[in-house]
RNA sequence: GCGCCCGUAGCUCAGUUGGAUAGAGCGACUGACUACGAAUCAGUAGGCCGCAGGUUCGAGCCCUGCCGGGCGCACCA
């Protein structure tokens, strides 16, 4: 076999390592000047649209650390893919006629008796607002049978669209989805495009898919049993069970409106929404659906592959929905259909303590605490942020007296975002994150501050070359550094080290097709902050601007130069930004 | 009851389709700022990889059983 391989391109030579192993020896002149000069991305895209869904809050109350770990998934997600060079459209579902919205109308309508007008007046955080006002509604409903029989009135009233309760649906979910938006905006994640579950109801896109899984035979009438009555699907590889898609009293569950919204995402629906310019920030406009032609001549959906970010608990749901696209003949979007899944945030009781929430006896004897809405037990993604932003600026403040208020504020944003996004990513999708602020406050050591100070000193070497040797590094930056070299007047230490740092740095493409095809960012970020590591250490012992010995200088430049490179291109793919200062 | 997931250092977690001596961070302990920024770096200690079988030349990883924890299995979303 080592003879055979000997001829590979930019391999030295084969050699036979025993226990089995062959070893094999690149070309390392050929590999640094491919790898520092010649070498762009590889990557192609595969497919011809790729639609990523993610985010997908109730619009009902403000977004908790949950969202955030969604949110952060999704968006990596897409960034990474739109690395590879796949065409993707982001899309952030609003469910804005479903019944955690209702129990806010609800709660504004019977408990607070507030009119439109009222609500409009409301100051502060409408969000926040609502997240308490969602817990004393769920109590109130969970006390009070005959609430439950008005909630279901006014649940059919919006779904119907009619006044004055879609008028309060409308209001709430629109500035609720705001208020999202703009806590996503924080971390430097945007959207395409939102669906909302009200024009998929007006446009009855459900009626049409209704029709389809009935003329396929997908789904069948249940004339006996507990589901007498309802139309219901046949689980493939579970066939004594079955999943009821539409009420006996004909109206259609959550899952049949997915179905729906799954062929539309195909293009299979033969059918669009209509949309309307929701927000627009810096030329990106984010578009939502409208139920009435609105004169915008875009479209969206129609994508060859979906991912649906969703967490680990709607799995069977899912399978529900992959299954309704397979049993109506459509088998190749079927196998596209990905459900991103990924294990939930719960909240450590040293966490709990700090949110003054009540806990029954049996919660306190818990580990850890589930986020519920409902409860209002959750760590608000805003405050995270707020105690980050606080924490970082008093830092930066410390370091660098000497920036304005608004530089510093806007460092510390950075950081906040930074640290909240590597912690999200950190960890492998389906392992439970118990959220402790501690930790999550932590911006030493594997975290996302760690990596944005090593590419800042990374750019201040570079910012005092510039000034003590009168050019910028990007000047000296050509191959014949490389072919002027003598790599081997490196130490045996310095050689060492040195291949090791680019081999890894070269590794990031590899990376980002590993992290998509396993839909698991945890290697990105662990590749990322071991680069680091290895840079961080590689200057500490190799110093550039005191070395003597010019081209020995320029080398370490160019090395770190690359490095560098490497890094901020894989902080992008995972939505942090670098600051100047920090 | 059935299905899915988790169990690796004191704590939180990695461990690439089975591969060479199981790795990080935090915490603990030692060192390094008159220095390209100490949010850093160098080092020390800390492991029956939940338990028991099996497959394999080789298992943290695959199979079976058990123990412990979580989540699903709505005419809720």
């Amino acid at each position: 076999m080592a003879e055979q391989l000997q001829d590979l391109e930019g391999i030295e030579k084969v050699g036979v390592a025993g226990a089995g192993y062959l070893n094999l020896y690149l070309n390392r002149r050929n590999f640094a000047r491919r790898k520092l000069f010649e070498e762009k991305s590889s990557l192609e895209a595969e497919e011809k649209k790729i639609i990523v869904e993610h985010t997908n809050i109730n619009p009902n109350k403000a977004a908790h650390v949950g969202h955030l770990r969604n949110a952060c998934l999704g968006d990596t997600l897409v960034r990474c893919l739109r690395y590879k060079g796949e065409n993707v459209e982001v899309q952030n579902y609003i469910d804005d006629t479903g019944v955690q919205v209702v129990d806010v109308v609800y709660g504004f309508l019977k408990l607070e008796k507030k009119s439109l007008e009222e609500l409009e007046k409301i100051e502060g955080k409408f969000d926040y607002y609502c997240w308490d006002l969602y817990t004393r509604v769920s109590r109130y409903l969970a006390e009070n049978e005959e609430a439950q029989r008005e909630k279901a009135e006014v649940l059919k009233r919006i779904e119907h669209g009619l006044s004055p309760e879609a008028d309060y649906a409308d209001y709430i979910s629109k500035k609720i989805v705001r208020a999202h938006l703009a806590t996503m905006k924080r971390l430097s994640i945007t959207y395409d495009v939102l669906p909302c579950e009200s024009s998929i109801l007006r446009l009855k896109f459900w009626d049409k898919a209704f029709q389809m899984l009935k003329e396929r035979q997908a789904i069948y009438f249940s004339q006996e049993g507990e589901s007498a009555g309802c139309w219901v699907m046949k689980l493939e590889d579970e066939p004594e069970r079955e999943k009821i898609i539409v009420r006996s009293d004909g109206t259609v569950t959550y899952v049949g409106k997915d179905i729906a919204y799954q062929l539309w995402k195909f293009g299979l629906l033969g059918q669009d929404f209509y949309y309307l310019p929701f927000e627009e920030e810096n030329g990106h406009r984010v578009w939502i659906s409208s139920a009435e032609p609105t004169g915008y001549d875009v479209h969206f959906g129609a994508a060859s592959k979906v991912y649906n970010v969703i967490d680990v608990r709607q799995s069977y749901l899912q399978k529900v929905v992959v299954q309704g696209l397979k049993s109506l003949g459509f088998s190749e979007q079927a196998a596209r259909s990905i459900h991103f899944s990924y294990e939930m945030v719960a909240l450590s009781p040293k966490s709990v303590a700090e949110i003054n929430v009540e806990l029954t006896e049996e919660e306190k004897d818990k580990s850890f605490l589930e986020v519920s809405g409902r409860k209002g037990i959750g760590v608000k993604a805003d405050d995270l942020l707020d105690r980050l932003e606080e924490k970082a600026l008093a830092e930066v403040t410390s370091r660098n007296p000497e920036l304005s208020q608004d530089g510093r504020r806007q460092i510390a944003r950075q950081i906040a975002a930074a640290a909240v996004r590597y912690f999200m990513l950190k960890y492998a999708r389906n392992s439970l994150i118990v959220f402790d602020f501690d930790e999550a406050l932590n911006f030493e050591g594997e975290t996302g501050p760690y990596l944005q100070y090593t590419a800042v000193r990374l750019r201040s070497i570079f910012k005092k070359f510039a000034e003590r040797f009168g050019f910028a590094p990007e000047k000296i930056i050509s191959p014949e550094i490389i072919e002027n070299f003598d790599l081997q007047a490196l130490t045996p230490e310095e050689s060492r080290d040195f291949w090791e740092l680019l081999v890894y740095a070269a590794g990031l493409d590899e990376e980002v097709l590993r992290a998509i095809a396993t839909l698991e960012f945890a290697g990105l970020a662990k590749f990322t902050f071991n680069l680091c590591q290895k840079v961080n250490s590689f200057y500490h012992n190799y110093p550039v601007l005191a070395e003597k010995n010019e081209p020995l200088r320029n080398f370490r430049l160019l090395t770190l130069n690359y490095v560098h490179q490497v890094i901020c291109q894989a902080l992008d793919l995972m939505g942090i930004q670098v600051p100047e200062k920090m």
